[in-house]
DNA sequence: CGGGATCCATACCTTAAGGTATGGAACGGG
DNA sequence: CCCGTTCCATACCTTAAGGTATGGATCCCG
C-alpha cells in the first residue's frame, strides 16, 4: 500500500480542522469528504465507519501532541529548563482542536476514554516535573492540576486561543510556584 | 397563568440534569419530555421551538447561577470575607450542567454567547475583588483569569467533581495570592 | 350551563447523517 | 494482455430528531 499512507494522515488533518473550526458536530463524514474533494466511497474505503475513523484520529491526537511531546520534555534533565520547554509546547499546542475535543468528549465515550488519557498523562508528567524542580510531593499534585486547569481554561475562554495572554497567565503561575515558602514546600 | 409557571421550571430542571448526566446531545425533546412523563404537545406547547426553549433555559441558568451569586458577593464589603464566600460559591455550582453547557457552546452560537456573557460577568466581578483586596490592576485581572480557568478546569477534569479536591486547589490558589511581593503587586 | 382558553396526546411529515450495495476507472504483476 | 486489487462515484436505505396538524380533555368564567 504505498499511496494509502499519505491520504489516511489527509484525514486526520481534515479532521482536526473540521474540528477546530466547526466543533465536533461539525466532523461529519460529508463535511470531510467535501473538503478533501471525494465523496462517501473513499471514507469507506480507508476507514470502514464513523467510530473507526475516531478511534484512529484520536490515536493519531493522542500520538502527536501527547506521547511524543511528553518523551521529547523528558529528554532535557534541567528542571527549570524543562518547565521553559514545556511552556513552549504548551502555547504551541492545537488549542481550537483540542477544545473541541474536549467538549465532545461529553457526548463520546469512545472521545472520553482518550481524553482521559492525555489528560492523565499530562498530569503525571508535569507532578514528576514538580518533583524535580524541589516541590512536595503533594504541592507538586496541585501545582500540576492547576496548570493543566488554567491550560483547558485559557482554550476555552478564548476563541481562538490568544498566544499572548496565554504567555502572560502561564509567567504569573511560574511566578507563583517560584515563591519561597517553606511551610508550604513542607507538604 | 396561574398553574403555568411550575411547568415551565420543572422543564428547566429536567434539563439542568439531563445536561449533567448525559451532555448536550442528550438533552432532546424527546427525553425531556420521556423524563416528565409528557408527550411532544406539552413541550411544543410551552415553548415555540427548541430554539425558544433553549434560550429560556440558558436564560434561567444565567440569572440563577451568575447574576445572582455575584449579586450577593458584592453585598460583602470586606475583601476577605468575600473570597471566603467566592470560594464557598464556585464549590457549590452546578458543575456538571457548567461543564456540559461549556461544552455544547462549541455547537451552537447561542449557547456560546450565554457562555461568554456568564464567562465575561464572573471574570470582571474577580478582577473587581481582587482590586478590592488591594492587587495591582494588571495582576488582579491575571488572577481572576487563572481562578476561572481553575474552575474550568476542574468542571472538566473530574467528572462529578470532587467538592475536596477543588477545595485543596483554591486553598492553595488563595495561598499563593496572599504572598507578599511588592515588585509584581506594583504592576 | 355553555364556550373559550389552557394543556397535552396522537399521528404524521421533513431533514440530516450514518451506512450499504454496486459498478467503474486506473494501475501493477504474471 | 488480462485479471485482481485499489480507490472511489452513484444511488439507495435507515434512523433519529425537530417540527406540524389536529383533536380531545379539563377548567374557569360569565
Amino acid at each position: 500500500m504505498p499511496p494509502e499512507g499519505l491520504s489516511r494522515n489527509a484525514y486526520y488533518e481534515a479532521g482536526l480542522e473540521l474540528l477546530a473550526d466547526r466543533g465536533h458536530s461539525g466532523l461529519t463524514i460529508a463535511a470531510l469528504c467535501e473538503q478533501l474533494g471525494v465523496t462517501k466511497g473513499s471514507f469507506y474505503h480507508h476507514f470502514g465507519d464513523m467510530a473507526g475513523y475516531v478511534a484512529l484520529l484520536l490515536g493519531h491526537w493522542e500520538a502527536e501532541h501527547a506521547t511524543r511531546l511528553i518523551a521529547l520534555s523528558e529528554s532535557v534533565s534541567d528542571p527549570e529548563e524543562r518547565f521553559d520547554l514545556l511552556q513552549k509546547i504548551a502555547v504551541g499546542l492545537p488549542h481550537g482542536a483540542e477544545a473541541a475535543i474536549r467538549a465532545w468528549s461529553w457526548n463520546s465515550a469512545l472521545v472520553a476514554a482518550a481524553q482521559q488519557r492525555v489528560d492523565e498523562a499530562r498530569l503525571s508528567h508535569l507532578t514528576r516535573a514538580g518533583v524535580d524542580a524541589g516541590l512536595g510531593p503533594a504541592r507538586a499534585w496541585r501545582m500540576a492540576r492547576i496548570s493543566l486547569s488554567v491550560l483547558i481554561g485559557m482554550q476555552l475562554l478564548e476563541r481562538p486561543a490568544q498566544r499572548a495572554s496565554m504567555e502572560d497567565v502561564f509567567g504569573e503561575l511560574r511566578h507563583w510556584m517560584a515563591v519561597e515558602d517553606p511551610a508550604a514546600i513542607a507538604l
